[in-house]
DNA sequence: GCCAACGTTGGC
DNA sequence: GCCAACGTTGGC
């Protein structure tokens, strides 16, 4: 079993939109990052764990626990012209991009946020703490899940 | 809204 | 294959 870490806007798509879905169950669609996509392609599995973060909002911040409910296949959505996925050197044959579905496992009791995960120092391995870190799927080691839910 | 950091693109 | 320009991410 692994431990991800995945950032949504929640303004886009965030915990509450995931719980609201039939079966609390949604793809994951629209990762246009080869090293995101690699991890989503090759090593997500089927009951892997999942912190759900809040990017890009007024406390960005871990919000919940997912898990893997399908792994990884083609994104359909970068075969859709009129979608802002799309992209044409994506094709059914050779797909580019892929995704997974995600099941909501919980809402947190409490958001712990970004700053809080800053402070720990058993926590500045994490890419998500690092400066400039971009990636919006990362890996975390059991250590650190653990080190996380411990704030909680 | 600003802007630093980073990934991607494309000319050469 | 280098690297400047550009677009995007995401914290603040």
């Amino acid at each position: 079993m692994n431990y991800w870490l995945m950032k949504s806007e929640p303004d886009v798509f965030g915990i509450d939109h995931l719980a609201s879905r039939p079966k609390q169950t949604e793809h994951w669609d629209g990762v246009r990052n080869y090293q995101a996509r690699n991890m989503l392609r090759d090593q997500m599995q089927v009951g892997d764990q999942v912190f759900f973060y809040h990017s890009n909002c007024k406390v960005p911040g871990i919000v919940g626990i997912a898990e893997i409910a399908r792994a990884g296949y083609p994104d359909h959505t970068a075969r859709n012209p009129d979608g802002k996925y799309y992209d044409p050197k994506s094709t059914a044959e050779k797909p580019i991009w892929y995704m997974v579905d995600v099941r909501l496992v919980r809402k947190l009791r409490r958001t712990i946020s970004l700053e809080e995960l800053k402070q720990r120092p058993e926590l500045a391995d994490m890419p998500l703490v690092r400066r400039g870190n971009r990636l919006s799927v990362m890996p975390v080691s059991l250590q650190e899940w653990e080190a996380i839910l411990a704030l909680e």
